[in-house]
DNA sequence: ATAATCTAACTAACTGGTTAATTAACGAGA
DNA sequence: TCTCGTTAATTAACCAGTTAGTTAGATTAT
């Protein structure tokens, strides 16, 4: 049953999971909040309560720790979208709920979405993650949302848009509201983050997209 | 009449204005790239082939000189931008005559683009240059075309959406396809920034933006 | 005893920033 | 117009603090 040994990491394989864990998981706090060349590996032992050397003997090197930050959110963000995705609901009521269930997870874990943004800003000067992120994460999740959005407009429910536009602009809409949010609250004076706030976004996006996305009566083609 | 010497900035005095200016753009490029904490002071210097030393004979520290390049990115943006609003036009023209225009802004300066988006990450943690940057740029843009959404309502051309969630909307929709541009291109096999893509991407927003801003036939309020 | 886990102390390279000296444009006086 | 001191512009060399990564040894479960 391997009883916990309850505190005091200290000594030697005091649970190595736990240490890698610990790890991992301050990694992922420090990248989010200054980027990979922000970040500091002394940072994370300290957040880890940890031996920098740790992070040498459970990962390769700074690059590659960053790797599997990257790894941890984007499954994490792939597995819950997914679930939604895997329902079985007419198109329109698919779209709705996936953007819905996407922005909460966004305005849940401010950590994913720093991390994620961030990685998708390095990818324009050259990421050695790209591929494996892109291929792994992203196009299970875009062609699956291609196919919904087929379905929608073959049924006739939706307007004939392109899902290769489609696509990026509901994802924009979600996420660009919280990479504003710290400018705009110096802007208007009210912090978008605030729950009452965050409530109207979500309805505000899904009626932008629902106002174009639905075919309209009367609308041709 | 102060002829031009020609080349060889070498010496000294030789033509000041066009050193700072060097090191300016230099910069510019530098953090666009790498960002503040990745960007490298001799990178720039070596890149405005001039001494490092001399970076810090015009602007005080990194940070400074980072604030310096913000400056320049946003007045260059804020300033075509505005032109825009200053034209005579109704509410419904104006609004995609900006999102056009602010459309190919950001397709011919990826510089600029990079480093707004860059800045718009750090200010969640806390950038020095926040307010100055949030009081000077956006919220002037941000208040002019509130009221142009507010008298489109108004007139009855637009639906009754919030400004305060229909302007980070429209913003979302332009900036996000670039963001994104790198990691599309692996997902979907095409380059999202070639000239045709660009293109229907342009026509795409424009088509979103409409559908969701005018008011269709037989709508309530 | 062995091998996995963990640490204190160290290092070599890098990085932002400084210093002291050098160069040349400019202007005042001879 | 020539000369020379003053001052702005510029640089080579330097420095102290930081940073990613290493090493050699300690700890402990099995």
């Amino acid at each position: 049953m391997k009883a916990a040994p309850a505190k005091s990491r200290l000594g030697s394989r005091g649970r190595p999971e736990e240490s890698r864990a610990a790890i991992l998981q301050a990694a992922i706090q420090e990248f989010a909040r200054d980027g990979v060349a922000g970040a500091r590996t002394d940072a994370i032992a300290r957040a880890a309560k940890v031996n920098k050397a740790l992070l040498y003997y459970y990962f390769k090197d700074k690059e590659t720790l960053y790797g599997a930050a990257l790894d941890y959110a984007f499954s994490q963000l792939k597995d819950h979208m997914m679930q939604i995705l895997d329902r079985d609901l007419p198109p329109g009521e698919k779209v709705r709920t996936y953007v819905a269930t996407y922005f909460d997870f966004l305005a849940d874990h401010k950590v994913n979405r720093d991390l994620v943004q961030r990685e998708m800003m390095r990818a324009g000067h050259g990421s050695p993650h790209l591929q494996r992120i892109a291929k792994n994460y992203f196009q299970p999740l875009f062609l699956r949302l291609g196919q919904v959005i087929h379905a929608g407009i073959a049924s006739g429910e939706f307007r004939s848009v392109d899902p290769l536009h489609f696509v990026p602009s509901m994802i924009a809409l979600v996420v660009f509201y919280f990479t504003s949010a710290p400018v705009m609250k110096t802007v208007t004076g009210f912090d978008p983050l605030s729950p009452e706030r965050v409530a109207e976004r979500r309805a505000a996006v899904l009626d932008f997209i629902s106002a174009a996305l639905f075919r309209h009566e009367g609308e041709r083609r």
